[in-house]
DNA sequence: TTTTAATATCGCAATATTACGATAAAATTT
DNA sequence: AAATTTTATCGTAATATTGCGATATTAAAA
Protein backbone atom coordinates (compact mmCIF):
# COMPACT_ATOMS: atom_id res chain seq x y z
CA UNK A 1 0.00 0.00 0.00
CA UNK A 2 0.73 3.91 -0.31
CA UNK A 3 2.25 3.06 -3.65
CA UNK A 4 1.09 5.69 -6.34
CA UNK A 5 -1.36 3.79 -8.78
CA UNK A 6 -0.05 5.41 -11.66
CA UNK A 7 -1.00 2.58 -14.02
CA UNK A 8 -4.78 3.23 -13.66
CA UNK A 9 -4.40 6.79 -14.59
CA UNK A 10 -4.25 7.24 -18.38
CA UNK A 11 -0.97 8.56 -19.85
CA UNK A 12 -1.95 12.27 -20.40
CA UNK A 13 -3.42 12.93 -16.65
CA UNK A 14 0.27 11.03 -15.54
CA UNK A 15 2.17 13.38 -17.87
CA UNK A 16 0.11 16.63 -16.61
CA UNK A 17 0.32 15.12 -13.08
CA UNK A 18 4.28 14.55 -13.62
CA UNK A 19 4.64 17.98 -14.88
CA UNK A 20 3.23 19.69 -11.89
CA UNK A 21 4.79 17.66 -9.44
CA UNK A 22 7.91 19.03 -10.98
CA UNK A 23 6.89 22.63 -10.41
CA UNK A 24 5.16 21.65 -6.66
CA UNK A 25 8.23 22.74 -4.58
CA UNK A 26 9.43 26.45 -3.32
CA UNK A 27 13.13 25.21 -4.27
CA UNK A 28 12.01 24.86 -8.04
CA UNK A 29 9.96 27.86 -8.12
CA UNK A 30 12.77 29.81 -6.85
CA UNK A 31 14.94 28.14 -9.27
CA UNK A 32 12.71 29.20 -12.31
CA UNK A 33 12.37 32.63 -10.86
CA UNK A 34 16.23 33.04 -11.19
CA UNK A 35 16.08 31.85 -14.47
CA UNK A 36 13.66 34.36 -15.55
CA UNK A 37 15.43 37.32 -13.77
CA UNK A 38 18.63 37.22 -14.78
CA UNK A 39 16.95 37.25 -18.47
CA UNK A 40 19.31 35.05 -20.28
CA UNK A 41 20.68 31.22 -19.67
CA UNK A 42 22.34 30.43 -17.11
CA UNK A 43 26.10 29.00 -16.64
CA UNK A 44 26.91 28.23 -13.18
CA UNK A 45 25.33 30.64 -10.82
CA UNK A 46 22.18 28.63 -9.73
CA UNK A 47 24.28 27.17 -6.65
CA UNK A 48 25.20 30.45 -5.33
CA UNK A 49 21.79 31.74 -5.27
CA UNK A 50 19.73 29.43 -3.34
CA UNK A 51 19.88 28.45 0.26
CA UNK A 52 20.83 24.77 -0.26
CA UNK A 53 23.22 22.72 -0.90
CA UNK A 54 24.93 21.77 -4.32
CA UNK A 55 24.19 18.29 -4.11
CA UNK A 56 20.48 19.46 -3.50
CA UNK A 57 20.02 22.21 -5.91
CA UNK A 58 21.72 19.60 -8.84
CA UNK A 59 18.81 17.17 -7.72
CA UNK A 60 16.32 19.83 -8.14
CA UNK A 61 17.75 20.73 -11.70
CA UNK A 62 17.70 17.35 -12.67
CA UNK A 63 13.92 16.84 -11.98
CA UNK A 64 12.93 19.92 -13.49
CA UNK A 65 15.42 18.61 -16.36
CA UNK A 66 13.40 15.01 -16.21
CA UNK A 67 9.65 16.76 -16.55
CA UNK A 68 11.22 19.09 -19.62
CA UNK A 69 10.43 22.15 -17.87
CA UNK A 70 14.05 23.03 -18.33
CA UNK A 71 16.48 22.63 -20.76
CA UNK A 72 20.35 22.06 -20.39
CA UNK A 73 23.42 22.55 -22.17
CA UNK A 74 27.52 21.81 -21.48
CA UNK A 75 29.05 25.15 -22.14
CA UNK A 76 33.10 24.39 -21.16
CA UNK A 77 32.95 23.10 -17.72
CA UNK A 78 30.02 24.82 -16.51
CA UNK A 79 25.88 23.69 -17.61
CA UNK A 80 24.04 26.55 -19.16
CA UNK A 81 19.95 25.92 -18.35
CA UNK A 82 16.88 27.83 -19.41
CA UNK A 83 13.32 27.52 -19.55
CA UNK A 84 11.48 24.89 -22.13
CA UNK A 85 9.14 27.48 -23.61
CA UNK A 86 7.57 24.26 -25.24
CA UNK A 87 6.62 22.63 -21.49
CA UNK A 88 5.09 26.45 -20.59
CA UNK A 89 2.83 26.15 -23.44
CA UNK A 90 1.95 22.91 -22.90
CA UNK A 91 0.49 23.52 -19.35
CA UNK A 92 -0.88 26.43 -20.28
CA UNK A 93 -3.01 24.96 -22.89
CA UNK A 94 -3.81 22.56 -20.09
CA UNK A 95 -5.78 25.52 -18.56
CA UNK A 96 -7.14 26.96 -21.18
CA UNK A 97 -8.77 24.21 -22.06
CA UNK A 98 -9.86 24.27 -18.36
CA UNK A 99 -11.14 27.27 -18.23
CA UNK A 100 -12.66 27.72 -21.61
CA UNK A 101 -15.01 23.99 -20.45
CA UNK A 102 -15.83 25.53 -17.32
CA UNK A 103 -17.15 28.70 -19.55
CA UNK A 104 -19.62 26.90 -20.89
CA UNK A 105 -20.73 24.95 -17.55
CA UNK A 106 -23.53 25.05 -14.60
CA UNK A 107 -21.86 25.58 -11.14
CA UNK A 108 -23.91 25.67 -8.11
CA UNK A 109 -20.82 26.29 -5.93
CA UNK B 1 17.51 16.83 7.30
CA UNK B 2 14.89 15.85 4.44
CA UNK B 3 12.50 18.39 5.97
CA UNK B 4 11.25 20.84 2.96
CA UNK B 5 12.70 24.26 3.46
CA UNK B 6 10.04 26.41 2.96
CA UNK B 7 11.11 28.84 5.48
CA UNK B 8 13.67 30.11 3.36
CA UNK B 9 11.74 30.82 0.16
CA UNK B 10 9.41 33.52 0.15
CA UNK B 11 5.29 33.29 0.03
CA UNK B 12 4.38 33.81 -3.23
CA UNK B 13 6.89 31.41 -3.82
CA UNK B 14 5.80 28.54 -0.96
CA UNK B 15 2.43 29.68 -2.74
CA UNK B 16 2.82 28.46 -6.03
CA UNK B 17 4.61 25.19 -4.91
CA UNK B 18 1.72 24.23 -3.12
CA UNK B 19 -0.87 24.86 -6.07
CA UNK B 20 1.21 23.46 -8.32
CA UNK B 21 1.91 20.34 -5.82
CA UNK B 22 -1.75 19.69 -5.41
CA UNK B 23 -2.06 19.16 -9.14
CA UNK B 24 1.01 16.96 -9.18
CA UNK B 25 -1.03 13.30 -9.14
CA UNK B 26 -3.02 11.50 -11.44
CA UNK B 27 -5.62 10.73 -9.16
CA UNK B 28 -6.10 14.73 -8.52
CA UNK B 29 -6.11 15.24 -12.23
CA UNK B 30 -8.62 12.43 -12.55
CA UNK B 31 -10.66 14.42 -10.17
CA UNK B 32 -10.66 17.82 -11.97
CA UNK B 33 -10.88 16.33 -15.54
CA UNK B 34 -13.79 14.42 -14.22
CA UNK B 35 -15.66 17.87 -12.76
CA UNK B 36 -14.62 18.86 -16.35
CA UNK B 37 -16.49 16.72 -17.74
CA UNK B 38 -19.77 16.28 -16.27
CA UNK B 39 -20.11 19.69 -17.04
CA UNK B 40 -21.97 20.77 -14.00
CA UNK B 41 -20.94 20.12 -9.80
CA UNK B 42 -20.84 16.53 -8.84
CA UNK B 43 -22.99 15.73 -5.98
CA UNK B 44 -21.38 12.28 -4.51
CA UNK B 45 -20.45 9.83 -7.74
CA UNK B 46 -16.81 10.62 -7.82
CA UNK B 47 -16.08 7.83 -5.21
CA UNK B 48 -17.50 5.38 -7.88
CA UNK B 49 -15.86 7.27 -11.05
CA UNK B 50 -12.09 6.23 -9.64
CA UNK B 51 -10.14 2.95 -8.83
CA UNK B 52 -9.19 4.02 -5.29
CA UNK B 53 -11.02 3.37 -2.54
CA UNK B 54 -13.48 5.84 -0.96
CA UNK B 55 -11.17 7.09 1.97
CA UNK B 56 -8.16 7.94 -0.64
CA UNK B 57 -10.26 9.73 -2.61
CA UNK B 58 -11.51 11.93 0.24
CA UNK B 59 -8.02 12.57 0.89
CA UNK B 60 -7.25 14.12 -2.43
CA UNK B 61 -10.38 15.93 -2.32
CA UNK B 62 -9.12 17.45 0.63
CA UNK B 63 -5.93 18.57 -1.12
CA UNK B 64 -7.43 20.26 -3.72
CA UNK B 65 -9.54 21.86 -1.46
CA UNK B 66 -7.22 23.33 0.51
CA UNK B 67 -5.37 24.28 -2.07
CA UNK B 68 -8.49 26.11 -3.36
CA UNK B 69 -8.40 23.99 -6.54
CA UNK B 70 -12.19 23.36 -5.98
CA UNK B 71 -15.05 23.88 -4.17
CA UNK B 72 -16.65 22.31 -2.29
CA UNK B 73 -20.50 22.47 -0.83
CA UNK B 74 -23.05 20.98 1.05
CA UNK B 75 -26.22 19.83 -0.50
CA UNK B 76 -28.43 17.38 1.52
CA UNK B 77 -26.56 14.91 2.55
CA UNK B 78 -23.62 14.91 -0.13
CA UNK B 79 -20.96 17.28 -1.19
CA UNK B 80 -20.96 19.35 -4.42
CA UNK B 81 -17.56 19.69 -5.73
CA UNK B 82 -16.65 22.41 -8.53
CA UNK B 83 -13.76 23.69 -9.88
CA UNK B 84 -12.35 26.95 -8.82
CA UNK B 85 -11.98 29.09 -11.77
CA UNK B 86 -10.03 31.88 -9.74
CA UNK B 87 -7.15 29.40 -8.87
CA UNK B 88 -7.06 28.20 -12.44
CA UNK B 89 -6.83 31.87 -13.48
CA UNK B 90 -4.17 32.19 -10.87
CA UNK B 91 -2.10 29.75 -12.37
CA UNK B 92 -2.27 31.33 -15.78
CA UNK B 93 -1.31 33.93 -14.83
CA UNK B 94 1.87 32.93 -13.45
CA UNK B 95 2.39 31.16 -16.33
CA UNK B 96 1.47 34.27 -18.51
CA UNK B 97 4.46 35.95 -16.64
CA UNK B 98 6.60 33.81 -17.38
CA UNK B 99 5.85 33.16 -20.91
CA UNK B 100 5.90 36.97 -21.40
CA UNK B 101 9.39 37.50 -19.72
CA UNK B 102 10.65 34.69 -22.10
CA UNK B 103 10.28 36.20 -24.84
CA UNK B 104 12.61 39.21 -24.39
CA UNK B 105 14.88 36.56 -23.23
CA UNK B 106 18.48 35.53 -24.60
CA UNK B 107 18.09 32.02 -24.84
CA UNK B 108 21.66 30.28 -25.42
CA UNK B 109 20.02 26.62 -25.39
C1' DT C 1 50.12 16.34 -15.81
C1' DT C 2 48.40 18.21 -11.68
C1' DT C 3 45.20 21.30 -9.87
C1' DT C 4 40.99 23.61 -9.85
C1' DA C 5 36.08 24.32 -10.83
C1' DA C 6 31.51 22.79 -11.84
C1' DT C 7 28.07 19.13 -11.71
C1' DA C 8 26.36 14.65 -10.82
C1' DT C 9 25.63 10.67 -8.10
C1' DC C 10 25.63 7.76 -3.84
C1' DG C 11 24.11 6.72 0.65
C1' DC C 12 21.62 7.78 4.39
C1' DA C 13 18.46 10.01 7.83
C1' DA C 14 14.33 12.69 8.37
C1' DT C 15 10.03 13.67 6.74
C1' DA C 16 5.99 13.47 3.60
C1' DT C 17 2.79 11.17 0.69
C1' DT C 18 -0.15 7.51 -0.76
C1' DA C 19 -3.46 3.97 -0.05
C1' DC C 20 -6.87 1.67 2.47
C1' DG C 21 -9.57 -0.71 6.16
C1' DA C 22 -11.96 0.60 10.10
C1' DT C 23 -14.63 3.69 12.21
C1' DA C 24 -16.88 8.16 13.11
C1' DA C 25 -20.02 11.85 11.87
C1' DA C 26 -23.98 13.81 9.76
C1' DA C 27 -27.95 13.92 7.12
C1' DT C 28 -31.76 11.17 4.73
C1' DT C 29 -34.80 7.53 4.39
C1' DT C 30 -37.63 4.00 6.10
C1' DA D 1 -35.97 5.60 16.29
C1' DA D 2 -33.38 2.47 13.31
C1' DA D 3 -31.29 1.77 9.05
C1' DT D 4 -29.02 3.69 5.18
C1' DT D 5 -26.13 6.82 2.61
C1' DT D 6 -22.42 9.92 2.16
C1' DT D 7 -18.24 11.87 3.48
C1' DA D 8 -14.44 12.55 6.87
C1' DT D 9 -10.95 11.03 9.91
C1' DC D 10 -7.79 7.73 12.24
C1' DG D 11 -4.20 4.48 12.23
C1' DT D 12 -0.85 2.20 9.86
C1' DA D 13 2.11 0.13 6.24
C1' DA D 14 4.48 1.01 2.01
C1' DT D 15 6.75 4.13 -0.71
C1' DA D 16 8.57 8.67 -2.17
C1' DT D 17 10.78 13.00 -1.39
C1' DT D 18 14.02 16.12 0.64
C1' DG D 19 18.48 17.51 2.12
C1' DC D 20 23.23 17.01 2.57
C1' DG D 21 28.00 15.20 3.19
C1' DA D 22 31.04 12.48 0.71
C1' DT D 23 32.66 11.15 -3.42
C1' DA D 24 32.80 10.65 -8.48
C1' DT D 25 33.02 12.77 -12.95
C1' DT D 26 34.30 15.94 -16.41
C1' DA D 27 36.40 19.75 -18.45
C1' DA D 28 39.24 23.83 -18.09
C1' DA D 29 43.44 26.02 -16.25
C1' DA D 30 47.86 26.19 -14.50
Amino acid sequence: MGISKIDVFNERQNKMASVFKALGHPARIAIIEHLLKVNSCICGDIVNELPLAQATVSQHLKELKNAEIIKGSVEGNSICYCLNPNTISFIKEYLNNITNTLKNQINCC
